[in-house]
DNA sequence: ATAAAACCTCAAGCAAGGTTGAGGTAAAGT
DNA sequence: ACTTTACCTCAACCTTGCTTGAGGTTTTAT
């Protein structure tokens, strides 16, 4: 195979703008894997980078790493993923962004109103609504980093 | 006065949907506030109830603790909040809200191109790209908890 | 050949946002 | 009056997502 591991721990933080623990950190929670050269370092494949964007765009999206390690367990396992799975992913995730982004509008179109408004037992208010509809379908949470 | 106090713990818990715990600890963090009856127990003003409607819609926003103390900080300390003087927050959080919502709409644009695509490096990448427009403002985290 | 830079493991620590439990008091129901 | 429920404080603990540091090895640069 042309498959060589010959990225360094170091030179993928670099590349992808994180630090060397976060790696060893996904790797312990599963996220990526490495192989070990002669003296026991770090060798990363290519495809570590593309795992690593994804996993920086999905908690962008609100996903939590265990939902994330999930969704990776369904990547084939021999050999490399593909476009095509990598597609796949990206199209599940991208109906609950789609979710979410509907759930932030209706959030904003009843903020003022609410707010302001005189319901006092919150059993009527839109916003704080044990009922709201994303209560329901098992979607997480959405979370934007302030450093990016 | 009118203000009577005379919610006990329990009973705004109960309304609020959260527990005994979290109004202690919003109480702790300054978020809220507190009389106490001849027997030492919490009697809450019926405002707190707005309160935490408004703490738990930030939240979802994606506003922390601490910045909505902050928030909450510029309210008038002497009497009880009005209508006018929650109406400033929504709206303050409103434009904040409507940045959320143009990134998230960002993010799902370019999620497919994104993953499925060959920018390996991510320097060009516009999911992971840490001189993403949201990166510079100031703006904090979005959480949409799974259980409403 | 040696010194510096990069890497290793493992344990501990941090921040946010709460929750849990122990030990004791107050208020409410019957 | 007595029992149960609600409340009090304070300290410890939990989860997520990492970061930091100590003590030691490997690579790389000169």
């Amino acid at each position: 195979m042309l498959e060589e591991a010959n990225l360094s721990v170091g030179a993928v933080a670099k590349r992808c703008g994180i630090k060397v623990s976060t790696l060893h950190f996904y790797e312990e929670k599963g996220l990526i894997k490495s192989l070990r050269n002669q003296g026991n370092q770090r060798r990363y494949k290519r495809d570590v980078i593309r795992r690593i964007s994804v996993i920086k765009a999905a908690q962008k999206m609100g996903v939590s790493l265990q939902e994330i390690e999930q969704v990776f367990a369904k990547l084939p396992n021999k050999r490399t993923p593909d476009k095509d799975d990598w597609a796949r992913l990206s199209k599940a995730w991208q109906a609950q962004l789609n979710e979410r982004i509907k759930y932030m509008e209706r959030l904003r179109d009843s903020l003022t109103g609410c707010i302001g408004c005189g319901c006092l037992s919150m059993k009527n208010c839109p916003i704080y609504n044990p009922e709201d509809v994303l209560a329901n379908d098992g979607v997480g949470a959405v979370i934007l980093d302030r450093k990016a």
